[in-house]
DNA sequence: TGTACATCAGTGAACGCGCGTTCACTGATGTAC
DNA sequence: TGTACATCAGTGAACGCGCGTTCACTGATGTAC
């Protein structure tokens, strides 16, 4: 075997990981194979000794994105504090967000990309919104299983379309109070019933 | 003077239209001249008689969506009927909405679109939401002016929110389930404080 | 341990296709007389 | 009213660039003996 294989993986993780970042920061379009490549550090040409075509890559790239966004909403359950709704809704809804879509969520990031894109990647945005469901749910505390699958659709709607918004919008104050105000009147409902 | 001016300006309009619809349908890189040329019975040649540039298509084709968007409310206010937030509420989050982009609200079909678009096209946008919270402020009957345009922002992220969902899920059960529970709940909210 | 060989990650030029744009041309319509 | 000319919307081929993909090659690393 030439090369090592351990360097080999890393150097796939590392092509990944900027992929997932450029993925949402652009688009499922706006993401070149040269410029990957390059920003890894690397020709062209190694692209293909990694992938079987750019599509390929996309795909991992998207399954890297909603993977380390878990990762960090997992982080933040474990590290010390509590993940709270309030938390995550305050995590999602805030100006740090909103302006780094590329460390963010990749749904809120790609949705209408991923709405006119491959059934794979529809396939895989399927799952995600699930999962987030489901963990947004599993954090409110009043009511029944049904209510609470009612209010995380509800609370993961308007999340994906203040940020969606506010990240449109051209005009800095209107960005803000969109998202500060989903942020407090969301917090208020989802804390009742 | 060759060709009558009425002809030309009605085949202006003609692929202005056409690329307003593929606009919402496929996003701002998802319109090709040729395709729009070719639609609207026409070869490519003659594009750059009627425009200067593709980009400058795509301002032309943004801005008649927002205008047919805003003439279609506002047929629906004149018509018989008087429009209400219950009325508007139910259209957005219809399945018949989510099915049809290409006739539908330009800013969920081209939210993420647009965050990574050029100023000018950002600026339209920016217009267009404003336009639409005062809209849909109008429509509130309780409270206080500060009041309304909060819940305005709080509806319209969750209508641009659950449509960008419904859309990019692939699971006909699960995009059904979004807008239904988001526009009974929404609903709901909106007729009351 | 040392040497010859095989493997393969990465290189960089070249290819091919799609697409926005240009251009010389056509022919129908409007104007001038 | 009729005829010659000018205009210009629309044609269709060609150009040029970006970008995904291919390919012959390199050289560092691992294996065999």
């Amino acid at each position: 075997m030439g090369h090592s294989q351990a360097d080999k993986a890393q150097t796939h993780e590392r092509i990944v990981a900027i992929a997932s970042r450029r993925l949402r920061e652009r688009g499922l379009e706006g993401i070149g194979v040269a410029d990957v490549m390059e920003e890894a550090g690397l020709t062209v040409g190694g692209f293909y000794k990694h992938f079987d075509s750019r599509e390929a890559l996309v795909v991992e790239a998207l399954a890297a994105s909603f993977g380390t966004w878990q990762a960090q909403i997992g982080a933040q359950a474990t590290g010390g504090e509590k993940l709270t709704i309030e938390k995550l809704i305050g995590n999602y809804l805030s100006n740090d967000h909103r302006d780094n879509p590329g460390k963010g969520c990749a749904i809120s990031a790609l949705a209408a990309d991923l709405a006119r894109s491959s059934p794979t990647t529809r396939k895989q945005c399927t799952e995600q919104v699930q999962h987030n469901l489901d963990l947004v749910a599993g954090l409110l505390e009043i009511g029944d299983d049904a209510s609470k699958r009612a209010r995380a659709i509800f609370a993961f709607s308007v999340m994906v379309g203040a940020v969606s918004l506010a990240r449109a919008v051209c005009d800095k104050a209107l960005s803000d109070e969109i998202l500060a105000t989903a942020a407090t009147r969301l917090k208020a409902m989802a804390t009742e019933g």
